[in-house]
DNA sequence: GCCGTTTTCGGCCCGACTGTTTTCAGTCG
């Protein structure tokens, strides 16, 4: 039972109680909701945390679930559940992932039509809007029909739902976005909000604000941009648009004086917006983009902020920046006027994880610059420092006396790097495999001819979760193993990481003075934010890193340190702060 | 069914938009 299924299951249970009694299980939906929620963002397997007994871990499981899911793992069912969806078609279930579908909608369909089968409901309800069969049901019309057919079309064509965007490219397609809207005279000011201002490290849809004084206007005009695929919606202060690749451009408008809670409302997260609004509520406040309603006055009077800032403050807290907006006890500590102080971009003073284009002989890739290209770039960025870390010669093609003689080479070149740039402090480090057996690829010979080896993982990735730590630990049990690269080793879109026990790795990592790399390449950005929180909270160190290839990649340091902020990492974590003399201790004593 | 700076009992966010209605239900974020 993997996390993805126990998320479908959650969901259909919430949507089976929604069918069965909306009001009657009003709590228990939203338990199954949050519950799924985090589970789908869960960064370990279930799994393997029923195993090692630690189920609880997951904020939004309880007692109750918890013991059914051991139930789940023990047996392979529920039999709760099992009962509660024994009740209902299995054909509502395929129907929901349809958008704009929820639980009354396709309960009312599939019962009505007697459809049975869910590998073909979708099909069944398609061919019944087609026919006109739907139209005249109750409580549906001719354009409820029409809009079934619209979506299931889309949902079949994978026109909605593709996957999410990486960063870099969803901050192009907002771009476009706000260069259309920023000519348009009515628009006061327009911002990116949503999982974009927050920095997550995939991003579903668009989502813009706008201040105007006429914002009719700004919607009609939003609503015509040229790149759309068709109007999701429109009203008065708010629309939302459908593009290529399923992607949503949600806009939403209000007056300048709104501004902060506009702000606040649409950077979200829910569940930090959630949490907020509880909070609120117990001092007799309700929160919307609007502002701030006084419940316990004559006409719930509203009192609105033009600044995000004002907008915590008359809640009695501290500006919280949007990175850390995931209700992981950041209004706690904001409360207590006890926020971290994150990591900046400018704090950065180096980066150790860079590819020139020396060949080595690798079986790996090169980059595309030289060495004294890649210095330059650093120079432009105000570095102190920089590491080269080439993959290690290939294995498979050499004696181990060729891939000595191979880097002794190196070391000439470094050494004749180091001498021309005396401004820019050069790092001697080499990007190491850790073998299917634990063993480094390179023996400690040739280990000895560098600073530091920044070790992971390139092959094998199928392995039990037990013996990919074993593997990983033993790697960086040598002593040159200082720095473990991109640990998931997951590929965003494309490839979930290997399965490790983090709690061993943390450990491991704290007794023996082990980094862990935050890398910056938008399609990695691994060390996933999630679990660099619970590393930082163990007090393990972190570098931050760009993996380049090429002198542009340079700039990419900028994700790997939104990352390392959503991970609430201050400076003193990040050894890529330190000043020189410091660095280079932590990697070589 | 979860959870705790008001709580181990009694709470549980808020509003937008659409279609089918004539005051609201359903879905979404």
């Amino acid at each position: 039972m993997t996390n993805k299924e126990i998320v479908k299951l959650f969901s259909n249970i919430a949507a089976a109680y929604a069918i069965k009694d909306e009001y009657k299980y009003k709590f228990q939906i939203i338990a199954y909701q949050k519950a799924a929620d985090a589970v789908e963002h869960s960064s370990t397997e279930l799994k393997n945390l029923y195993e090692q007994g630690k189920l609880e871990k997951i904020p939004g499981i309880g007692p109750t679930i918890k013991d059914r899911l051991i139930e789940l793992f023990k047996t392979g069912k529920v039999i709760h559940y099992e009962k509660i969806l024994s009740e209902i078609s299995p054909a509502v279930f395929p129907l929901l992932d349809v958008p704009s579908f929820g639980p009354k909608k396709a309960y009312k369909l599939v019962t009505h039509f007697k459809l049975i089968n869910p590998k073909t409901v979708i099909e069944d309800v398609k061919k019944l809007a087609t026919d006109g069969r739907i139209s005249g049901l109750e409580g549906f019309g001719d354009k409820s029909q029409s809009d079934i057919l619209q979506a299931i079309n889309e949902y079949g064509t994978g026109t909605t739902k593709t996957g999410r965007m990486t960063l870099p490219y969803a901050f192009s397609l907002a771009q476009e976005v706000l260069g259309y809207l920023k000519k348009n005279k009515d628009v006061l000011k327009t911002e990116p909000l949503g999982s974009l201002r927050r920095m997550m490290s995939t991003v579903g849809d668009v989502d813009i604000a706008v201040t105007s004084t006429n914002p009719g206007k700004v919607i009609d005009y939003f609503v015509s941009f040229p790149a759309k695929e068709r109007v999701i919606e429109k009203g008065p202060t708010t629309a939302s648009l459908l593009i290529g690749g399923g992607k949503h451009i949600d806009l939403l408008v209000l007056p300048p004086q709104q501004f902060g809670s506009l702000l606040q409302h649409f950077t979200g997260s829910k569940n930090h917006n959630v949490a907020l609004r509880e909070l609120a509520l117990k001092k007799k406040m309700s929160l919307s983009e609007r502002g701030i309603k006084l419940l316990n006055t004559k006409n719930e009077k509203m009192i609105t902020f033009d600044t995000e800032e004002k907008f915590y403050k008359y809640l009695g807290l501290d500006w919280i920046p949007p990175e850390i907006r995931e209700n992981l006890g950041e209004i706690e500590r904001s409360q207590k006027h006890n926020l971290p102080k994150l990591i900046e971009l400018k704090d950065i003073k180096g980066d150790l994880h860079i590819h020139s284009d020396y060949k080595l002989d690798s079986s790996h890739d090169y980059g595309i610059n030289t060495m004294q290209e890649m210095i330059d770039k650093a120079k432009t960025l105000n570095y102190e420092y920089i590491g080269f870390s080439e993959h290690n010669p290939s294995i498979t093609n050499h004696t181990k006396d060729q891939i000595y003689s191979i880097l002794a080479g190196r070391n000439d070149k470094i050494e004749q790097i180091k001498s021309s740039n005396k401004s820019i402090r050069v790092i001697n480090l080499l990007e190491v495999d850790i073998l299917a057996s634990g063993e480094l690829a390179i023996d400690s010979k040739c280990l000895d001819l560098i600073d530091a080896a920044i070790v992971s993982i390139h092959s094998s990735f199928n392995t039990s979760h037990d013996k990919m730590t074993d593997r990983i630990l033993k790697g960086l049990s040598n002593p040159k193993a200082k720095i473990l690269a991109h640990p998931t080793g997951r590929l965003l879109n494309s490839r979930t990481g290997y399965e490790v026990d983090w709690d061993r790795l943390f450990d491991f990592c704290k007794k023996n003075n082990k980094i862990l790399e935050i890398n910056s390449w938008p399609e990695r950005l691994d060390l996933p934010d999630t679990l660099v929180k619970q590393a930082e909270e163990q007090e393990i160190k972190f570098v931050i890193n760009t993996d380049s290839h090429d002198v542009s990649q340079m700039d990419n340091m900028f994700y790997g340190v939104s990352v390392a902020r959503r991970g609430w990492c201050n400076k003193k974590s990040v050894i890529n702060t330190y000043p020189y003399q410091q660095i280079f201790k932590a990697l070589t004593e």
